[in-house]
DNA sequence: CAAACACATAAGCACGTGCTTATGTGTTTG
DNA sequence: CAAACACATAAGCACGTGCTTATGTGTTTG
């Protein structure tokens, strides 16, 4: 059951943080991604690994780094859980999110 | 921290199958949420606070009854959370998504 | 109004989780 | 090639979580 491992990742703030972060900026290494971050490097590197069984995302070795990225495997099982539930109130919905997006700003 | 309560609520199978149940059904209350569940009443209730207090249901007491619903407020705010990392690579993610669509047939 | 009912809550317990310190593994540098 | 580096992994520990049994609270039924 992946799409346990899913939301199992996704419920620690440290993790989406770091899921953020790979998200919104172009690939880093482990190392990078601590920069800011009060975590130390064993910490950092066991987030990774359960970001990394659940899909969410993926590495790519150079040498002795590691560099990470946003795998959209994981993230479309999420993106489809809600596309899913979505459909049975979308007007509902869609007012709401159009509120969130005011209070953003 | 109000996104960390339902990423937390969701972790759980339970729940997310409590809130499928919602998601796809007309109100229920506790009880009837239990049948077909495999679930004993304090493991109920429990499990419908934790949803409650994330804000992904609401209650409706009726006398001794407690009749349940999705409150699109807690939905709302996962739904708004994949809208803002979709927008980073929408092709990628579209096509994830036909792909797990198609495989669900 | 006493019993039954629907649900909530408390306490205890087994297990999961996230951190730490210590150390291992493979790669690059000087 | 020895030291430094980037990262992974192991073991231990504190705390969180989800269940259980027991019992409490408010409402309805006969």
């Amino acid at each position: 059951m992946i799409e346990n491992h899913i939301f199992k990742a996704l419920a620690d703030p440290t993790r989406r943080t770091i899921f953020e972060k790979l998200a919104t900026a172009p690939r880093m290494n482990a190392s990078t991604l601590r920069t800011g971050m009060e975590i130390s490097q064993p910490a950092m590197s066991q987030h990774l690994a359960v970001l990394r069984q659940a899909k969410l995302i993926r590495e790519d070795r150079q040498g002795r780094f590691v560099y990470y990225e946003v795998d959209p495997e994981g993230f479309g099982v999420i993106a489809q859980w809600v596309t899913k539930y979505r459909t049975y109130w979308p007007e509902r919905i869609d007012a709401l999110k159009a509120t969130l997006k005011d209070m953003d700003q």
